[in-house]
DNA sequence: CTGCATCCGAAATGATACTG
DNA sequence: CAGTATCATTTCGGATGCAG
């Protein structure tokens, strides 16, 4: 964006980057991104623990969904009862890097943003 | 995230926060951001050029909210045919600086998702 | 404990038609 | 040109039950 300055990108990849982007900007994806992220290698349910509002069926689709694009990992222990774990690859732990600035802008302006819109609000009436 | 340190938040903002991220990180939000950023004051037509597979639905009320929290800047111009330019606003440029991580992550990496996918996929039978 | 399968209601989205 | 309104469809997400 603002630095950005890339000279050629076909459509296919601006295709491909799009739906990337797409799927990494996904709720439940940056949410985990940012528990594995603080929580390093973690366990199925403390991940799920450490995300408010998530369901069982979420967590288990997004952590999929996030193996197979090479952001996590996912080590299954033989053992009775189960016990899984899940850590962030190298890729995903440069993501999560790359979402560090989004993260720092929500904290800084969650406010500004909530009294933008009650000032939208109020006009609109 | 990686060089995230907040000492103190409560859960309200915590909710806020998490509320503000995931109405930011909209697919359609970034792609918006993205055109506005390298295209300057455009025009609704012209934004929804610059971004593949939008729908006219979609693109209204992406903008509607945008510029609710305070993203973007709506400009009509009381003329036949009526003519509305979007501008980011401080606030929106910011996001976008912050997003700049990720579109350059993306771009850098979407082809090693590509192959991960084909890999785990791969495997999968 | 982890997580898959299924069902079902709610919400998001797309297509289309219409308006100032 | 820049929407709004409506309808059809898809997708999302929660709840539940079951399995290894």
């Amino acid at each position: 964006m603002a630095t950005k300055t890339y000279p050629e990108t076909t459509p296919e990849v601006d295709a491909l980057v799009a739906e990337v982007i797409a799927r990494v900007a996904d709720r439940w994806t940056m949410e985990v991104l940012e528990a594995l992220t603080q929580g390093g290698t973690m366990r199925f349910t403390r991940i799920g623990e450490a995300i408010p509002g998530v369901s069982q069926k979420m967590l288990t689709q997004t952590l999929r969904q996030m193996e197979r694009d090479g952001l996590v990992i996912r080590t299954v222990h033989p053992v009775i009862p189960p016990h899984v774990d899940y850590e962030l690859t190298p890729l995903g732990f440069e993501l999560s890097e790359a979402f560090c600035g989004v993260w720092m802008w929500a904290e800084k302006n969650c406010k500004v943003v909530a009294k933008a819109r009650a000032r939208f609000d109020g006009r609109a009436r």
